[in-house]
RNA sequence: GGCGGCGUAGCUCAGAUGGUUAGAGCGCACGGCUCAUAAUCGUGAGGUCGUCGGUUCGAUCCCGACCGCCGCUACCA
């Protein structure tokens, strides 16, 4: 028996000023990827996500709109549900960083690092723009002049709380060296650890300029710099401090699922952060690269932000969702190009998977009357159908959904390379046919299987037509992946193509 | 400047703790089939594995230099 395992998977929040875009998507979709897989494996799942609504830009944006900021992320907030919802992440909790359970985290979990001696008050100073509202290093300095606006920068002091992040060092580089898998690919953790390496400096983690944030407990003038707050919101979620039971349940055997743009707060101040509060650090941080668009990141300014909820409309939202995963390389940047997605919607999903489908379901009506034969036990492609699963499970194990997709895909080249060989529409009903398209079938089911955890739509549709019972979901993929199980005398129905071929 | 990484078929990328003919998918060419969404199946072309040296019986894989590209190098979420 598989033992039930505690599998709590994480997102990052995003900036509520945002609009969703791929780049969200693209995390997004891989963690719940990852989340779907888990479930179906039967590990205890528990996927966050949701909003980060502090900071200066927030309380800019809402005052531009005549909006108190609260009214002004509450209004903002849903789209982000909306679009998650839209793209079919199935996650149990989306939390928002204003609401009340955060704030009482934030202040509790912050106390503890106060109380613990390494947090204290001193004197900021900083290079100020007052054009960008940010400070500089003299480094990033044109003439002494701020490189956007190439205007003088004013020395600013501010009083504000700074946390001991450089009494961790030692400890950060043991744990890193320690635990040599807890941040992933291995490329993200030598970044992290070049920094780690230099030496690290004390950062100060309180305002007094603004107020739209979380006070800080011990003194009323201040509030929690918007990271500080936005990093705790994984302890809001799983109520620590408030239910001892829960919070261990989950804690510390976490994944964070973050891009590459945030390794530094996660990978550095976090852990430091953890252990300066008295918990264990968070056990795996896997970062993944960026999904450039063309060649280019994307951003504002370059206006070639994609919306992921326009592509889901055009292509279908599992075309799109199949090919976040299967295009790129999880930990490394991808590129999104709608060729690509074109090629990969045509070869991959209408002549393979699609195709297999309706050409199995074409001769089982025609020949079999609609009845599904059964597969053979000592079907040539038994062997081969196993060692597919495996390696799908193991690739989805080690968060490889490519992987896992690419050998799904062999099985799909393996059931149309037989089908060409016995070439049932030749044959007259009896055994051979029989046998060749209840293997078929069988492929078919275990394909569903493996590929639910990207495509959980079109799986499940592909699973009643072959007619089986209920969801992809519902199996227990311990003993599902055995060859064989793919009951006969289903009723198969032929429907309209899956995904119809493009252009 | 410092640290890290990358450079393999037209394209996107795998890969080997060094060992006979370096792999996949897409694209392309030829052939088969016609159940299927002009889908599919088979075969094939083609790459001195960035350059130059070194170690070795033997390097694309190890070492060095060089060329080219990229990331990080602190509180702008």
């Amino acid at each position: 028996m598989h033992a039930v395992s505690k599998f709590f998977i994480t997102t990052p929040i995003y900036y509520v000023n945002d609009v969703p875009h791929l780049g969200h998507a693209y995390t997004m979709v891989s963690a719940d990827s990852f989340a779907r897989w888990h479930r179906l494996i039967s590990d205890d799942v528990f996927f966050l996500t949701g909003t980060d609504e502090h900071g200066l830009k927030i309380a800019q944006a809402a005052a531009e709109n005549g909006m108190s900021p609260k009214e002004w992320t509450d209004q903002l907030s849903p789209r982000f549900q909306d679009a998650w919802q839209k793209l079919n992440i199935s996650y149990d909790d989306f939390i928002r960083t204003t609401e009340p359970r955060h704030y009482e985290t934030v202040q509790s979990f912050l106390k503890s690092v106060y109380d613990n001696g390494f947090i204290y008050k001193d004197i900021y100073r900083g290079l100020y723009c007052v054009s960008c509202e940010a400070y500089y290093q003299e480094a990033e300095l044109d003439k002494g002049n701020c490189p956007i606006h190439n205007r003088p920068v004013t020395l600013m002091e501010e009083e504000n709380y700074f946390f001991r992040l450089s009494a961790f060092t030692e400890r950060l580089l043991e744990w890193y060296d320690r635990l040599p898998e807890a941040v992933r690919p291995s490329s993200k953790r030598n970044e992290a650890l070049g920094f780690i390496r230099q030496g690290l400096q004390d950062i100060s983690i309180t305002r007094t300029s603004i107020n739209w944030g979380v006070p800080v407990p011990w003194d009323s003038q201040h509030v929690f710099y918007v990271w500080y707050d936005a990093l705790i919101n994984y302890l809001t979620a799983i109520d620590y401090g408030r239910d001892q039971a829960k919070f261990q349940r989950w804690w510390p055997s976490v994944h964070h699922v973050i891009g590459k743009d945030i390794i530094r707060f996660h990978c550095v101040w976090w852990p430091a952060m953890c252990m300066a509060a008295g918990i264990d650090p968070p056990a795996n941080i896997f970062v993944h690269g960026w999904l450039l668009v063309g060649g280019e990141k994307m951003a504002k300014s370059a206006g070639n932000k994609v919306d992921p909820l326009e592509l889901a409309d055009d292509f279908g939202l599992d075309a799109v969702r199949y090919y976040l995963l299967r295009d790129t390389n999880f930990g490394s940047d991808g590129d999104f190009t709608y060729e690509a997605l074109t090629s990969r919607y045509n070869s991959d999903l209408a002549n393979n998977l699609g195709n297999l489908l309706q050409r199995v379901s074409t001769v089982v009506v025609s020949k079999l009357e609609g009845k599904a034969p059964k597969p053979v036990a000592e079907s040539p492609l038994a062997a081969f159908a196993t060692e597919v699963m495996e390696r799908v499970k193991v690739s989805w194990n080690q968060f490889a959904p490519q992987d896992a997709l690419e050998a799904l895909w062999s099985l799909i080249h393996e059931a149309n390379a037989i089908l060409e060989v016995v070439a049932p529409w030749k044959l007259a009903p009896g055994p051979e046919i029989e046998n060749v398209l209840g293997d078929a079938l069988e492929c078919l089911r275990l394909v569903c299987i493996g590929l639910y955890p990207v495509m959980p739509g079109a799986s499940s549709e592909v699973w009643r037509r072959i007619g089986l019972d209920g969801s992809p979901e519902d199996v227990d993929v311990m003993s599902a992946l055995r060859w064989g199980q793919y009951q006969s005398s289903m009723i198969i129905e032929k429907g309209a193509p899956l995904f119809p071929r493009r252009k």
